[in-house]
DNA sequence: ACGCCTATATATAAAGA
DNA sequence: TTCTTTATATATAGGCG
């Protein structure tokens, strides 16, 4: 849908992959949002980053150190705050049953108070904002660093143990 | 993306509602395989059909006794078997740990032998393909009647008490 | 990296079979 | 229903700033 007809494989170049991902996650996106409120459907489109494959699987430590260490960042090492988990169109009684209210809540907020997203990292820390979406979930949700933009991810839900 | 520019709201014509809905559908799952396979991310797109959310919450019957009654009826009023639920592109290791690795051989089962699934469905039964995939996933797995087509889809994963 | 542009590829709404 | 077809809308690859 460009100037060239891409191959469907792997893009190798790594600038035109992130660059690639980028605009093709967020009209898939936005097709995922199209179709769930043109049919009345309810959709998820859940991401994982290859930074979250990497570190969940080889990472020595535990998800709870690699926040830790997040946390001892400085603002600037980390980078802008991303959620790569979209729930489009959930009727009431399913968000109340998968217990994803205050999780879009978060990412409404997250989506429009992006500027104060760091004032609100800091009022929260991540750790608050995980033991909160932990605790309402009965799941454990991870941040993973993303290569893509030096940000972090959250990627959920994975369920484990 | 036709000859009219659609409103962004829900298509009120049921038969246009349902066309758009499987035009749609095949359109985002290709969507997500291309970025899947450009960007070499793992992505699953999980889609709740609306007969999928009236029996859950407004069923009197539990599950177990939806599958029953689905068993009770004859092939033909059975239908197309369909599953919803796709997945690209899952590492072996997130494979493993998502415990996926025989619901995808199910679906790969179906897709590719659809002509024989009705047989399957006879050798296996419902009931037997469910016990499977919910002790292989430590979920629960459900089987909801669409009134697209008027087949079954396999929702899934809706993680419940 | 991020946004804007433009040429091109792709998706799809409506109609016809 | 379930295909095609076709006109049109939309997505996006590559460039530029």
């Amino acid at each position: 849908m460009g100037r060239v007809k891409l191959q469907l494989r792997k893009i190798e170049n790594r600038t035109n992959r992130h660059i690639t991902f980028a605009k093709r996650k967020s009209g898939l996106v936005k097709k995922a949002h199209e179709l769930s409120t043109l049919c009345d459907v309810e959709i998820a489109v859940i991401i994982f980053s290859p930074a979250g494959k990497l570190i969940l699987f080889d990472a020595k430590k535990r998800p709870e150190e690699i926040i830790e260490s997040y946390l001892n960042l400085s603002e600037k090492q980390r980078g802008r705050y991303e959620i790569s988990f979209q729930v489009f169109n959930l009727g009431d009684k399913l968000r109340n049953l998968l217990e994803l209210q205050e999780i879009e809540n978060e990412i409404l907020l997250c989506n429009f108070e992006s500027e104060n997203i760091e004032r609100q990292i800091r009022d929260k820390t991540l750790h608050g904002l995980l033991v909160m979406l932990e605790r309402k979930r009965n799941m454990i949700i991870y941040f993973f660093h993303s290569p893509f933009k030096h940000s972090f991810q959250l990627l959920s839900p994975i369920n484990i143990d």
